[in-house]
This record gives structure tokens, C-alpha cells and sequence, in this order.
DNA sequence: TGACATTAGATGTCACGACATCTGTTGTCC
DNA sequence: GGACAACAGATGTCGTGACATCTAATGTCA
């Protein structure tokens, strides 16, 4: 096997991996991880439109998460409104319900990387780090992780 | 940003985008990228039996790829026969057609090695795929993929 | 101003992928 | 031999994730 095809299947298991884990414990909140990541982007970078959040998700490619959205709304966690000035576009915030949960989702996801931690213990993560962000930043959804970093 | 934050998002984006163009490449085939693992691995290791193939796969964890096979057979890619000795077995075997696809699938995955390898062009990548291994050895997928090295 | 392109978002469709539950077959143990 | 556990696979359900298409609002330019 190449090892690029390796390479492939490895970063196939793991992400496959670990998002079983994060449902399992995001579960008890009655959320998904992809529910769980726009939880916490809107918390750090809140009030946005529908396509300003899908050019901060990594879990969706498509420009506007309206579904994604829609069960959020439905659940309560999000207000969608419609902006005044160009009713083209809706605006997004988190409600004090979606902010208390928002801090229960920082809680969960501490703990899948102390998972994650042991699971690389004493082995350097630099190397990986900056390959696989040299090959993320050619496509959209490793752009929209650069944003967040900034 | 936790560096193994960063890193399960890292993971996650480049799966998703190596699984949109391996999808691209594979729609005029008719195919999905899952189903192009089955046919790659059942002529690699067929004949199989379901659970024989679900754990032989990355893409699924559920023991029995049902339905993921259900498509496939009617495609007419895969036959199921059910054992005679044991009538809770189904022992999968490719057709001819689906022999003939999987080799243009094969050609297909070449060509997103291709891809994928001008983007690491240069970056060494054996200490990427340690590092992932230990990750990926710890779970199903992962062991699924061990046993195909095998 | 009025046709028309552009844009934001909504919606339809399909195939997963995970979990739970069900059905049918075989092995086991009395 | 018959109750019952163990097992392989099938099926129901839900929420993606990707693509295509549709609708409604706004900008543009003759």
C-alpha cells in the first residue's frame, strides 16, 4: 500500500473514530458534533449570517448550513432573524439556552482531547500538525479552520 | 487552540475534502467512495461473508454492511449466496462487472494519490502516519485497516 | 424605470453512518 | 428433543453531507 493511500485510510479511521466518541458524550445534550461545532463558533465569534457560519464550519462544505441551523432554531439554542436592511440575509445568535450549552459542549470536547492526549502521549504532534494543515489550507474547510485561528 | 484541537479538525477537513474529489472521480463510475472501498477489498480478499467484509472495512464500523452491499448487488457488482452449510451466512463474491469496475476504481484512487501527493510534496510523512497508526490501532477502523496490511 | 444578473438562503434528493431493534438460524445444555 | 442463548444479517430511524435546483431580495445598467 503507497503510503499516501495510508495516509488516507489512517486520517479515514481516526476522524471516524473520534467522532464517535464526541457523539456518544454529546449525546446526553441531545447534540451532534456538527450541532456542537456551530455551538461553539458562534460563541466565539457570534451574531453571523448563515453563510458567514458556513465559511467558519469545517463539517460543512455547502455555503449556507440551513438545516444544520434549523434543528438548532428548533431546539431553542439559536434565534435566526431576518436582517432589516437586506432581507436577503438572516442573522444568527445564540440564545441563553444555546450559551449554557455552549459551555457544556467546551466541557465535552475537554474531554475527548484528554482522551486524544493519551492516546498520542509522548509523541511529537508539530510535524503532523503542519502537514496536515499545509494540505487543509488548499481547500475550503482548512481555510475556514485559518479563520477561526485568527 | 489545544495543538490536538487543532488536529482533530485538521483530520476532519482533509477527510472531507479528499472525500469530495475521490467522489468526483468516482460519480461517472457510478459509484460512491464507500462502495469503491468494498469492491477494492473484495477483490483484494473475496470471496467474504458480510461481518468477513465489515471488519476488513474503514468506512463502516457496524459489523454488517447491509444495506452499503445491498446497492452494490444491485448493481449487479457483488452476488450473495447464502451458505448452504449455515443459513445465517452470506457469502459475497464479485462479478464480472464489478471486477471489471474495480479495476478502474484502482485507477481512480491512483489518480487522488496523485493529487494528494503533490500537496505533501516533499514533506516527509513517515512520522505522520506513526502518529496516526498508534491513534487508529486503538480502534476498530483502525484494526480493520491493520488486518488488510496483513 | 424596467429587464436582468447576482446574491442569500431554502429545499429536494440520495447515500451514508451510527444506533437500536427485529428476524431467522444454529449451537448448547438439560 | 425442546427451551433458550448466541449469532448473522436485515431493517427502522435520525442527522448529516454533498449536489442540484428553486425562490426571493437586491444590485446594475440601459
Amino acid at each position: 500500500m503507497k503510503p499516501v493511500e495510508e495516509l488516507r485510510y489512517l486520517i479515514l479511521a481516526v476522524q471516524r473514530e473520534g467522532n464517535r466518541i464526541l457523539a456518544a458524550q454529546l449525546r446526553p445534550l441531545g447534540l451532534t458534533p456538527s450541532q456542537g461545532e456551530v455551538l461553539r463558533v458562534m460563541h466565539d465569534h457570534g451574531p453571523l449570517t448563515l453563510s458567514a457560519l458556513g465559511h467558519l464550519l469545517v463539517c460543512e462544505t455547502t455555503a449556507s448550513p440551513s438545516r444544520l441551523v434549523d434543528r438548532l432554531v428548533g431546539q431553542g439554542l439559536l434565534e435566526r432573524t431576518t436582517d432589516p436592511h437586506d432581507r436577503r440575509y438572516v442573522t444568527l445568535t445564540l440564545t441563553p439556552e444555546g450559551r449554557r450549552l455552549e459551555r457544556r459542549v467546551v466541557t465535552v470536547e475537554d474531554h475527548l482531547h484528554g482522551v486524544l492526549e493519551r492516546l498520542v502521549a509522548g509523541q511529537p504532534l508539530e510535524e503532523t500538525i503542519r502537514l496536515l494543515r499545509n494540505m487543509a489550507n488548499e481547500f475550503p474547510a482548512g481555510q475556514a479552520l485559518a479563520r477561526r485561528r485568527a
